[in-house]
RNA sequence: GUCCCUGUAGUCUAGCUUGGACAGAACGCAAGAUUGCGGAUCUUGAGACCCGGGUUCAAAUCCCGGCAGGGACGCCA
């Protein structure tokens, strides 16, 4: 692979003895003045003359390879201008041969391991949890592709006080029946009908307390019920893990592991880590870090949350090795992981300097505030059978012939993109309005608007009837867009290890809109398909390579390229 | 009270870590293109860095002080 900012770098470094590197070079803000720009103001000072004069004597002694046609110093900025027909040659040639591994990363012998999206067994899985296992998704690819390997695992809270509420009600009112829906819906519905009830009926309370009790001590009756009631949330979430594209390497469920944290803390103390505060609870004292001193243990032995966090990892660890740990929640825990990354470096954790929580923000809907005045809490499956009608509709109009069961598949992938990309644009830690209707269309920055170019580059190939040859003649692909273009994809190996190492597919679906409005551009000036056969090759092969890598692009941000819309 | 995050055109958003050439998109708005490979596309235009100081040759970006919104500071998870 080629890289044309290293050779920017190591002509110029060869000439002047302080070294700059890659990030030293920019893009012009306008393609006018070249393709990379060297600005001279931090050399100046070491130089001891003015910017301007240090581009002209860098221009006078510096030589790069034939990859640059020219070198301009345009006032303190030393500028360069790609040759486009050797760039086209050797990127397209790149892209033909690499396919869907065009900027993979090389294999990398560290395992990463992805904690997402950490469901609660009392109710179904709502819109905090979607942009979870969307920002998981994305990440495991992301970092997949870069030449990681992946763990993806999972919390499951599966114990504790919110559960026993769904299980109280099921217990007092439901008669013992069977699940008639989607099973962690029917499941939720308890969750509800118990906080009704505990309004006209406080003395529940002290019910519920008394189920805590009686499961902690393994009571028969209870463990049972808790069993039944886990295994149907656990089937429901399973069906929209399915959906969604959440593919899990290992559950971890709270219920056992939660007490084995107890003997780690016990531990500590004994080493002189932890200490024990007058009213006997084992703190931790992280003053010198600015956070305060923490509760590890309470005084009556049991475990509280950072605790099973503490064990969790430890066992993890045991399973699988990981170098690296991200654990994807939201962003009202920012301080509870960063007390967690303080203890794991103190307790000597091989990982504990590679953790990283990937802090989310909330999810509104336009109507939101309406909908839980009555009652309809905004859940998963909800919002991606809303958006599954809505892209149902979209797919009718268009095509009058499909048979239902594609119509039915169709809608699927573009209410899921929808879904996805929506969430995918934006930056993880802003609260944003979730637009169902502005998602789903076919223009502006969304899923099925880069679904829609990718089709149109597919039945542009379709109609090419003769076979995709590898022959093509750089010399043809020299009109403004065609550049554009080729720069585009000379840029995706680089987005992608962007993309990764600061946790942001953002930065991919950004890149996925400028690449796409970059082609409708070329598209929309350029025919593609003409009487010229040479043209037509050779333009053919430019659609060809945009298609291979917008197709990555939407994988890795986990959503379906279609070849048809 | 202490700490953290956020504040960019009518709306929404990128850029801020590491200060540099006219702050980049989308929707909406205004004007226009298309006799073409999918008119769901494209072009052009108007329009923005919360306020006040400071550092600097240069600040949306760094520092200080405000203002506004959200969050954390529970033996809750």
């Amino acid at each position: 692979m080629i890289d044309l900012k290293e050779m920017i770098v190591s002509s110029v470094n060869k000439h002047i003895n302080n070294n700059i590197s890659a990030d030293d070079i920019e893009i012009p803000p306008d393609p006018n003045l070249g393709d990379y720009a060297l600005p001279c103001f931090k050399l100046a000072k070491e130089c001891k003359k003015s910017p301007n004069e240090t581009a002209k004597v860098l221009m006078d002694n510096i030589q790069v390879g034939d990859y640059f046609s020219e070198i301009k110093i345009i006032g303190p900025y030393l500028n360069f201008f790609v040759s486009s027909v050797k760039l086209a040659e050797n990127i397209l040639k790149d892209v033909l041969k690499k396919k869907e591994n065009y900027g993979r990363g090389q294999e990398k012998d560290t395992t990463v391991m992805i904690e997402s999206p950490g469901p609660n067994t009392n109710k179904p899985l709502h819109l905090g949890h979607v942009r979870n296992m969307v920002l998981g998704n994305a990440l495991v690819n992301l970092y997949e592709f870069s030449g990681y390997d992946t763990v993806r695992v999972d919390i499951i809270n599966d114990r504790g006080v919110h559960i026993c509420k769904s299980m109280l009600a099921y217990k007092k009112y439901a008669d013992n029946k069977e699940p008639d829906k989607k099973p962690d819906h029917f499941v939720g519905d308890f969750y509800v009908l118990f906080s009704k009830r505990v309004k006209q009926n406080p003395e529940l309370e002290q019910e519920i307390r008394d189920m805590l009790v009686k499961w902690e001590n393994n009571d028969k009756k209870t463990r049972e019920l808790w069993k039944k009631m886990n295994s149907w949330a656990i089937e429901g979430f399973k069906e929209t893990y399915e959906r969604f594209g959440v593919e899990m390497d290992k559950a971890y469920p709270e219920s056992k592991h939660y007490e084995k944290g107890k003997k780690l803390v016990l531990d500590g103390l004994k080493n002189g880590l932890f200490e024990k505060d007058e009213e006997g609870n084992i703190i931790i004292d992280l003053e010198e870090k600015n956070l305060g001193k923490k509760v590890v243990l309470r005084a009556d032995g049991t475990s509280i949350y950072i605790t099973q966090d503490l064990v969790l990892a430890d066992l993890r660890y045991k399973d699988y090795k990981m170098d690296k740990m991200i654990y994807i929640v939201g962003n009202e825990q920012i301080y509870h992981f960063k007390v967690l990354f303080e203890i794991f470096k103190k307790l000597k954790y091989p990982f504990a300097d590679d953790c990283y929580h990937l802090a989310y923000g909330m999810i509104y809907l336009p109507e939101g505030k309406m909908k839980s005045r009555q009652g309809k809490v905004v859940d998963a499956d909800n919002l991606a059978d809303e958006m599954h009608k809505l892209a149902k509709i979209e797919v009718k109009k268009r095509n009058k012939n499909l048979s239902e069961k594609e119509i039915e598949k169709r809608a699927e992938q573009i209410g899921m993109s929808a879904i996805k990309f929506y969430i995918l644009k934006y930056d993880p830690m802003k609260d944003f309005t979730y637009n169902q209707k502005e998602s789903i269309s076919f223009e502006g920055e969304t899923g099925p608007y880069i679904q829609y170019t990718y089709a149109r580059i597919k039945s542009i190939l379709k109609k090419y009837k003769k076979n995709l040859s590898k022959e093509f003649n750089p010399k043809l692909l020299i009109k403004k867009q065609e550049k554009e273009l080729i720069k585009y994809l000379s840029n995706f190996p680089e987005t992608v290890k962007k993309s990764t190492k600061e946790y942001k597919p953002s930065i991919i679906s950004r890149y996925l809109l400028d690449l796409c409005q970059s082609f409708n551009n070329y598209y929309h000036i350029h025919r593609i398909l003409s009487e010229k056969k040479e043209l037509t090759k050779s333009r053919i092969i430019l659609i060809y390579a945009v298609s291979i890598v917008i197709k990555q692009g939407l994988n890795i941000l986990g959503i379906e390229a279609l070849n048809e819309m």
